[in-house]
DNA sequence: CGGTACGAGGAAATCGGATTCCTAGTTTCC
DNA sequence: GGAAACTAGGAATCCGATTTCCTCGTACCG
C-alpha cells in the first residue's frame, strides 16, 4: 500500500461496493440490518482500500473522542511514570487514547494543558504528581481520577499507594527474623512519604509493644543522606561492639543503599548484625546495592491501571469518590535474609 | 464555573452576543471583516460563557488534528522518556498535542498503535526506542521522524545521538589530563552503543599516534559487569603497584560506577591513579559514585525537541531526509579532576 | 389475492465549527 | 442624484462518519 493517494473515505468503500455510505457504517459497525452477503461486501472492499474511519469525524458525531488525558504535574518521573504507563496500558484495552500532558510544576503550564484537553473533548483526565502529598484538584466538565498525588478535595476520586501498609509488611517481616531495636531513617521530613511510614512503622511496633530505636532521622533523598543518617544512629560506636539497632527501616532505596554502603565501611555486617530495608523497589538501586535489598515495591503501574479503570468506569456513568489506596508488595532480598 | 450544565457552543455564544455562528468564528479567529466592537462584544460573550472550541469538530473541518503520535517501541524507559518529553515540550510550543503509545517491544502492539494514531489523522509521529540501533521504519500516510533509534531506510528522517562526538570528547579531556593509557569498557557487544563508542574512542586515540590500553570488555550494562570488567583489566595486579592503565572510559555511568567501587575496593585511587568517564550523565549514577563521574550527557531532551522541530517542519510541508545527529555535552567531575 | 409485516438499504439530518459566498447598507465619486 | 465600490455580517456549504427516518420490495397470512 505504497500508493495513497490521499485518505481512503467511506464513500470510497461504498462506491466500490456499490452501496451507500449509511450501509458501509453499519456494515463495518455490526448495526442496522444488512444481508450478511452485503456486510461481507463491504468488508472486503473496505480491507482493500485499506479504509480506517476518521477517529476525529467519529468523535463529533458520538460527542467523545475516545481519549483521556494524562496530566502529569512534573515531567513524568520516577513516580508519575510507571503510574502514566500504567494507565495508558489499561486505556488501550477500553480502545481510549491517550494524550500527555506535563506540567512541569508550572501552574500556567498545567492551565494551559487543561484548557487543551478541555478543547479536545477528552473523556476524562488522570492527575499524577510526583510526590503522595494532596494537590489542589483542577475543575473540568468531564470525569477526574487522581492518581499517587491525591486530590485535596476528598470528595474526588483518588487511588494512592498503600504506604502505611508497605512499611507494616516490612516491620512484620523484621520481627519474624527476631530483630526488635528497629531504627527508622526517612527523607524530606516535610513529605508524607517519609512522615506517614514513620508513624506505620511506630505503629507497627507499638501492636508488638516495641518501640522505635533512636530517633528518626530525616534528610533528603538521596545516597549521601543513607550515609550520613547511619554515622548519626552510630553515634562513637566503635568496631566489633554491637551496635545501637538489629535494623534499619530506610524510606527510599536510595537512602538504604547509602546506609549498606556506610555500614560496611563502619565494619558492620548486613544483614547478619543490622538488617536493612528500602522503600520502591527501584531496580537499579534495589539490586546493584550490596547487598540486595528487601525494599517495598508499590505496585505503581498496578495503581495507574486502577485509576484508569475507575475513570473508564466513571466515564461509562459510575462515578467513584474518595482516595482508594493501592496495595505494595514485599520483595524479600539478602539486605534481610542472609544470601537469600 | 461550577455549573457546566452541558459544553457551550458557538451558537450559545453568538446568541448572548447578538449575532450569527459565523460571525463569532471570525471574531475568535480574526478572520473575516468586523467592526472592532463587534468584535469586542462576541469576545466578551464567550469569556462570560466560558466558551472552548471544540477541538473534535475544528480537525474535522480543518482536516488535520494538530497532534501528533510519540511511538515508543519501549515502555518509555530510561532512554526514550527525555525524548518523549523533550518532543511533548516542543510540540506544546506549536498548539500541538502529543498522543502516547508504547508498544512494549510488541509488535502486535505497535501495529495497533499505529492504526490508532492513522484513525486519529495525528498531523504526524514521531518515533523512539530503546537502544540507538536501526529499527525497521512504519509506513503511514503522514510525516515521520524517528528520534534515537533510527529508521532502517536512510530515506527516512532520524534524529540519533553523537555517541562518537561525545567519545572523542571523553578521549581530549584526559588526553588533556596527560592520560595516555586509556583502557574501555563497553555494554552489551551487539549494540551500537558499545560499539560506537568504542570505535569513535580508538579513531580518536589513533589520531593522536596512541593506542587503547588493553582489549576492550563487552558485558551487560550493569554496576556488576563494571566491576567484574576492572578486575580483568587489573588482571594479578597487586595494591601499591601502578595499574596498567591511568585511565578507564565505560560506556555507560552504571558501569563506571561500578568500576569506581572495585577500583577503590582494590586500594586504587581515582582520580589520581586512574581516571574514570562514564556516559549518559544519569543522574543517580553519576552524582552518587564515588567520587562522581565525569561523563557525557548525551542531552536526550533537546534531541526530542529536535525531532519536534522536523516534525513541525514536516507538517508544514518541509520535509527533511537522512540521519540528523544531536550533540553531547562533556560533563566535567571528580573522577577525572581531583575534588573539581 | 389483497393487505400487513418485515427486511434491506438508501436519503437526509446531525455533530460543531470554519469558510465561502452573498446580501443589504453605507460611502464615494462623477 | 445615481452608479460603483466597499463593508459588515448573515446564510449556506463543507468536513466524514453515524444514525434516524423512509421507502421499496418481498414474504406471509387471512
Amino acid at each position: 500500500m505504497a500508493e495513497t493517494p490521499g485518505v481512503v473515505r467511506i464513500t470510497d468503500v461504498a462506491a466500490l461496493a456499490g452501496v451507500s455510505p449509511s450501509t458501509v457504517s453499519k456494515a463495518l459497525n455490526d448495526t442496522g440490518s444488512l444481508r450478511p452477503a452485503t456486510r461481507a461486501r463491504v468488508r472486503e472492499a473496505a480491507e482493500r482500500l485499506g479504509f480506517v474511519p476518521d477517529a476525529t469525524a467519529r468523535s463529533l458525531s458520538a460527542r467523545r473522542s475516545f481519549t483521556v488525558g494524562l496530566l502529569s504535574t512534573d515531567s513524568a518521573g520516577r513516580f508519575s511514570l510507571p503510574v502514566v504507563l500504567g494507565a495508558e496500558n489499561a486505556l488501550v484495552g477500553g480502545q481510549i487514547s491517550a494524550l500527555l500532558a506535563t506540567a512541569r510544576h508550572d501552574p500556567v503550564r498545567e492551565q494551559h494543558h487543561v484548557r487543551s484537553l478541555v478543547a479536545r473533548r477528552v473523556d476524562g483526565i488522570i492527575v499524577t504528581g510526583r510526590t503522595v502529598d494532596p494537590r489542589p484538584p483542577i475543575h473540568v466538565p468531564m470525569p477526574v481520577v487522581y492518581a499517587f498525588a491525591p486530590s485535596q478535595d476528598p470528595d474526588d476520586a483518588s487511588v494512592v499507594p498503600d504506604d502505611a501498609a508497605g512499611m507494616r509488611a516490612v516491620v512484620a517481616h523484621l520481627l519474624s527474623l527476631g530483630r526488635r531495636r528497629i531504627a527508622y531513617v526517612g527523607g524530606r521530613g516535610d513529605q508524607l512519604a517519609s512522615t506517614v511510614r514513620h508513624d506505620a512503622l511506630v505503629d507497627a511496633l507499638g501492636e508488638h509493644g516495641l518501640q522505635r530505636a533512636g530517633d528518626p532521622l530525616y534528610g533528603e533523598w538521596s545516597e549521601r543522606w543513607g550515609r550520613l543518617a547511619v554515622d548519626l544512629l552510630l553515634g562513637d560506636h566503635r568496631p566489633g561492639d554491637p551496635p545501637p539497632f538489629d535494623a534499619v527501616a530506610f524510606a527510599s532505596d536510595q537512602l538504604a543503599r547509602g546506609g549498606c554502603d556506610r555500614l560496611r565501611d563502619r565494619g558492620i555486617r548486613v544483614p547478619e548484625d543490622v538488617a536493612v530495608t528500602g522503600y520502591d523497589d527501584w531496580d537499579v538501586m534495589a539490586l546493584a546495592s550490596r547487598p540486595p535489598l528487601t525494599t517495598v515495591d508499590p505496585q505503581l503501574e498496578r495503581l495507574g491501571q486502577r485509576a484508569a479503570e475507575l475513570l473508564l468506569a466513571a466515564i461509562d456513568g459510575h462515578p467513584s469518590h474518595g482516595v482508594e489506596t493501592s496495595p505494595p508488595r514485599l520483595v524479600v532480598r539478602a539486605s534481610t535474609m542472609g544470601d537469600g
